[in-house]
DNA sequence: ACCATTGATGCAAACGTTTTAATCAGGCTA
DNA sequence: TAGCCTGATTAAAACGTTTGCATCAATGGT
């Protein structure tokens, strides 16, 4: 048997078309290329190069044109994991800008880790990506191609232009709903220590309660493991995870009449947890989330939950990348802030006359 | 010899190494390739040139490599669209058995247009990938690298490798369990014509009926219209879109005491729109989704639902189409059919009794 | 001493483009 | 007739690799 030589789909090359059309292949560049240079040529030329490409069936190979000139049209997005809610409102923003753009996108998942993290950016640049979005990471030192730090910090002395979340408003209207609605003692979920957001979070958190004179109370405050925002295909879900912390709480035996989750999912998982226990949601305890997922409004009780823009910070970090690779002078790095809103729905009531 | 000191921005290339060593530009590249002729290099060589390439940050350029070799390591993902369960689970897999064998990937929505699919193919195909994975498409014409069809159609004369999940099975399952507990008037949801799966799904279910002896109310019987399997992120979510076609049955006036949903997430919509009637889940109709998303067991009641096993198959995809480009030679082509699982949960009961 | 052998490295072509600068054929000017 | 544009095309270098083959020095056998 003959080494299976395989049917050998050999693409069409400029120099095939070349030889067939009895030009030099610089000519054919010329007419296909869309240069400025492709105005000299003769339109009666151009237009038999162009009837042949269509003929032959020529794709031009986009690593070869990448490698002379200078452009990809691709760019690097690093996301901390592929889940459910989260990472994926954020693609979808992202996805529709560049495609709308002429861009394509590598995407790699970091998992939150450094070592990751630095081995994918390496990658990337040699796969010639003209600029990077960082979802949810520190970014240490400046990158050698434009880059947007969505929902991350970007070093002391800012390497990129960043988007996030006014996490100090979103606390403000939580903690403020809550206080209005009587809740003094409120129990919290904490985003684990890899999580980026979740610092900054905090902070907000922290710095409304005093201001609304409430005091967190340690040992009802709770850090999650797992990725933070999902992890969502590990053993552990995180549905599960907000379930059993829910139990946790109980568990303590200190009194409490809300909690204030770090996501949606958790926050669907403790509620259940208390409904299991036999307390009525939001009768005994209000619970209010995070995100705003597509079926948080369709669970029971239907969920109260800061909403974030996952998807216009998507797009949000496409087009300031965008504009930033466009054009060609750098100016100085931008912050982006959006703000969340409040859904009020069913978790969430009058707090229970103490017991 | 003066300390080079590389110009800022530009990447180390093979040439500036060389220059460094005094060396070719050859000897660098075998020292660093891992080439088959690297062993013909001096040991003191060797190590002279990665010390110098750590010391100097080389990192090599993979557009050129790969213009020059035939490995890219890339391969193309097409998805319907990025969306919550659906394509995020299948996502997780094929990631992760990526990116285990080093490769990465290139992932860009068809939406179920053709025409965007032909595009997308052809794009890629310009950037090298040496491989596809196709979710939920009809493959019209053999493609000149090999692929993997997901979830979708390979055309008659089976021109990929094709992974796909045991609708007959899925069909029996539910519809067994269903009519053991009584029900014998069902009201279905279809999915949308664009998708490859459904029609697929909907044949099976036919069949099936008829094995139970089960009529078919076309009344009861409404077609999804969204992006099948999510389209999560249009203003019409597919909660929302369950929600109004729950409605809708109702409006029939026609009886049934189930339902069988085209997924989870029409599931849910649906169970909350006749809860929102008034009537009892299960009590008074029974309900099943199909995916086993996250949140199914988190809702109430926690939802019956046929699992499809999709991180598996997004890893068997992923496996099959690395096998295939690591064996030079073309086996026939595989289909391979992983099995659903019913799981039971509280949102299926006993068949009211006939009003 | 001589040639053959081995061991280590360099030359140069090739991958498929783009682009700068050069060539070439006419027609026009003087 | 020579010199010059002008308009259309092409030759060739470059992008950063890999790799078949050539080269070269040193070694060893006879």
């Amino acid at each position: 048997m003959p080494p299976a030589t395989l049917p050998k789909g050999k693409r069409v090359t400029l120099k095939d078309l070349a030889a067939h059309l009895d030009l030099s292949i610089a000519t054919v560049s010329r007419a296909l290329s869309g240069s400025p240079q492709a105005d000299a040529l003769a339109v009666e030329t151009r237009q038999r190069v162009e009837e042949a490409a269509r003929q032959l069936n020529y794709r031009p190979n986009a690593l070869a044109r990448s490698l002379q000139g200078k452009r990809t049209f691709s760019i690097g997005v690093l996301v901390p994991e592929i889940s459910e809610g989260y990472t994926a409102g954020l693609m979808s923003g992202i996805e529709v800008q560049l495609s709308e753009r002429g861009y394509r996108y590598q995407m790699v998942s970091h998992h939150s880790k450094a070592a990751l993290l630095d081995e994918a950016l390496d990658m990337m640049l040699g796969r010639g990506v003209e600029g990077f979005i960082l979802i949810a990471v520190t970014l240490q030192h400046a990158l050698p191609v434009p880059a947007v730090v969505l929902s991350g910090t970007a070093g002391d002395d800012e390497h990129a232009d960043r988007v996030m979340l006014d996490h100090d408003r979103a606390a403000e209207l939580t903690l403020d709903h809550l206080h209005d609605l009587g809740h003094r003692r409120i129990a919290f979920f904490r985003g684990h220590e890899g999580n980026v957001d979740a610092g900054e979070r905090w902070r907000a958190i922290c710095e409304a309660a005093t201001r609304h004179d409430l005091a967190i109370d340690s040992e009802l405050t709770l850090t999650l493991r797992g990725a933070a925002y999902g992890e969502t295909f590990t053993a552990e879900g995180g549905y599960r995870e907000g379930y059993r912390y829910g139990q946790k709480l109980l568990e303590t035996g200190r009194r409490f009449t809300a909690l204030f989750a770090f996501n949606d999912i958790s926050a669907i998982g403790a509620m259940r947890a208390f409904q299991d226990a036999g307390l009525d949601v939001p009768g005994d305890v209000s619970v209010v989330g995070f995100d705003d997922i597509q079926s948080a409004a369709y669970h029971r009780p239907s969920l109260t939950t800061v909403r974030q823009p996952l998807r216009r910070m998507g797009e949000t970090s496409s087009r300031l990348l965008l504009d930033r690779l466009a054009a060609t002078q750098h100016g100085a790095f931008q912050q982006v802030v959006l703000e969340p809103d409040l859904v009020v729905r069913d978790s969430t009531g009058p707090a229970k006359a103490s017991t």
